[in-house]
DNA sequence: AGTTCACTCTC
DNA sequence: CAAGAGAGTGAACTT
């Protein structure tokens, strides 16, 4: 896919600006925490001219914290206008810091450009905004380079001589340093301008007319809507028990002893470190490491893993042997340390929400919350892969993966969601989609699956009774199977899924699977017409018209190795349109009533197919 | 210091 | 003839 050169045009600027570019230099990227801005660089066009300008502030090297004296009356003004489009690299991360530090929301449209190369779905090397600029606009990157040595040497020079300097993590923290030991040093405004200037001009220059050209403005107008909503989802934030869960984690510290000590003895080894596969599959494999014979060891290898096929020692191959003491103390000392693991991990991202605007109540800073991040993109942009089929992502911490032990697999689950409730005074309203993607499916499928939703009967038990094997079952274990294989059509699996993940024999998967697509024709065809699209495309497109890249890879025989997801990514990428759209329009209802009704709610997840709110107590119904 | 693999948790 | 999409960790390896 070629596009045009977009032809410069040349913007009038009369004393204000149509757009901005505004980008934020901080001392690190933990928003919700203790990092702030330092620096603010904004780019504008004044007769077809690119103008910048620059603000900065000293940081104290020996507590990071950013010395604020003010902000530029005329920016305010700017970042306020309603007239004055905002354009941003990563939007939701400086529009936090700018109101953190200094309680301003931008006002009027904004747009991300990060985002909008998201949108038009060209598949770049990297979606970081100086690999864009490079390829788009050639804008060179020496003066990235020239900064981060400077840093870097600075970082070391300090390391040596100023021992009481608060350095940051990474290079990334610390750009702030070179002005603090050299005030003439403007290596980092210049930084900061050009980046600004990238910003601006990819947005002018390319991608407004990029999302015109591939049709694909609604989508980023959809995006840049989701992202809003997002922002003020993730500045609300999430309530955290840090008290109990540091009770949690000391207790757990001793199970996690007590089981260390009788592994190593067990095993006979003092040196063993239990998170070592590699040390575990010796053990627990290869006659003769262990001298144990109670253990009953070696262990019949039953899988091995997938790229190097040793024999594996995840907890689903391991768990037929825990009727084998180390065995069961091993699964149980990795689901212990699985849960105190995300525990310190929440821990890490505890905020004070002392500075926090999100909150109109000051005795709500007294508890604690976690402010996570949920990314339209992906939660790293330097990298090739992004967000596939439009899914959310959750990052830092993710949010979107916290154990449930009321439906993990897991051997030895701890329970780390019941650190995380509603504020005092306020109830979580958590809603879900009934079935969104098998509704989606059989909304592409048609025929009797769409049928049975139309007339409200179960689609599992439609597919239980319509394919003869699982009729045949007790109805119970028949429905599960059912249930199992609709969700594993949709995601384009066979008999090999359904015995791996669900333990369906392989012979009797295979029945239901040629059964199913024997009773349930329309769906084979749905998979076929989706494949032929993409196979003609590079793309198929979600019922709201999204596009999302299929790849057609081939093997050495020239057969197209993943075309076959294609009705998978129409399906997934549906879903999180939908669920998108309803973020938007719960989210404005909501404001409406916040404002005129005084009601107090919140969105405050999103995962998947399920949305949970936060709302005051009295607003709900008895 | 950066990469790959195995593993584990979610929808 | 094939389940999909993610974040994240630690170990072991290479540079």
């Amino acid at each position: 896919m070629k596009l045009q050169q977009f032809k410069e045009s040349s913007p009038i600027c009369e004393s204000t600006p149509k757009i901005i570019a505004v980008d934020t230099e901080t001392t690190g990227l933990r928003w919700s925490q203790d990092d702030y801005p330092f620096g603010i660089s904004v780019a504008w066009y004044s007769n077809g001219k690119v103008e910048t300008d620059w603000f900065e502030w000293n940081v104290d090297p020996n507590t990071r914290r950013v010395l604020y004296t003010d902000i530029s009356i005329q920016f305010r003004d700017w970042y306020t206008n309603p007239e004055i489009d905002k354009i941003f690299a990563n939007a939701k991360f400086d529009m936090h810091m700018l109101e953190k530090a200094f309680r301003i929301k931008p006002i009027g449209n904004v747009y991300d450009v990060l985002n909008a190369a998201w949108c038009c779905n060209t598949q770049e090397n990297s979606y970081g905004l100086n690999n864009l600029a490079e390829k788009y606009l050639k804008i060179d990157q020496s003066e990235t380079k020239i900064l981060r040595d400077k840093v870097n040497k600075a970082r070391n020079y300090c390391r040596s001589q100023y021992k009481h300097y608060k350095l940051g993590a990474g290079i990334g923290e610390d750009y702030w340093l070179l002005k603090c030991l050299d005030p003439t040093d403007n290596s980092c405004e210049i930084y900061g301008r050009k980046d600004a200037v990238r910003t601006l001009r990819l947005w002018r220059e390319w991608y407004e007319e990029a999302l015109k050209v591939l049709d694909v403005r609604e989508t980023f107008e959809t995006e840049m809507s989701t992202m809003m909503v997002i922002y003020e989802m993730e500045n609300r934030g999430i309530r955290f028990f840090d008290v109990e869960a540091k009770d949690a984690v000391e207790e757990l510290n001793q199970q996690l002893a007590l089981r260390m000590l009788a592994i190593k003895t067990e095993l006979q080894d003092p040196f063993l470190n239990i998170n070592s596969d590699g040390q575990l599959r010796k053990h627990l494999y290869k006659k003769g490491q262990s001298l144990v014979h109670i253990n009953r060891l070696p262990l019949p290898i039953t899988k091995l893993t997938a790229k190097e096929k040793k024999p594996a020692t995840d907890t689903t191959t391991l768990k037929q042997f825990d009727n084998v003491k180390v065995v069961k103390d091993i699964l149980e000392y990795r689901g212990i340390t699985k849960g105190k693991d995300a525990l310190l991990n929440f821990q890490n991202h505890i905020c004070s929400d002392a500075f926090s605007s999100a909150y109109d109540f000051p005795w709500v800073h007294a508890q604690k919350s976690i402010h996570a991040n949920f990314n339209q993109i992906s939660s790293q942009f330097d990298k090739e892969n992004k967000t596939k089929t439009g899914r959310l992502t959750s990052s830092n911490p993710n949010l979107q993966n916290i154990a449930d032990i009321a439906k993990s697999g897991g051997y030895f689950v701890v329970d780390t969601r019941k650190f995380f409730g509603p504020r005092r005074g306020y109830v979580w309203y958590c809603i879900d989609y009934s079935q969104l993607e098998l509704r989606l499916f059989a909304e592409r499928t048609g025929g009797k699956l769409k049928e049975a939703f139309l007339k409200g009967r179960d689609p599992h038990n439609e597919t239980r009774e319509n394919v003869p094997f699982l009729a045949a079952m007790e109805e119970g274990k028949g429905r599960k199977i059912a249930k199992n294989t609709n969700f594993t059509i949709i995601n384009c699996g066979g008999a090999g899924v359904l015995a791996e993940k669900y333990g369906v024999p392989l012979h009797e998967g295979k029945i239901v699977v040629s059964q199913f697509k024997e009773e349930f024709k329309e769906t084979v065809r749905r998979q076929k017409q989706a494949e032929n699209y993409a196979l003609k495309y590079g793309y198929i497109k979600t019922i709201f018209g999204r596009k999302v890249n299929v790849d057609l890879t081939r093997d050495k025989n020239g057969r197209f190795l993943y075309a076959y997801r294609a009705t998978s990514y129409d399906i997934q990428g549906s879903a999180s349109d939908i669920i998108k759209r309803a973020m938007v329009q719960t989210n404005s209802r909501l404001g409406y009533l916040r404002r005129k009704k005084k009601i107090d709610a919140h969105l405050i997840l999103s995962i998947h197919d399920e949305l949970i709110f936060e709302i005051k107590k009295e607003h709900c119904f008895k």
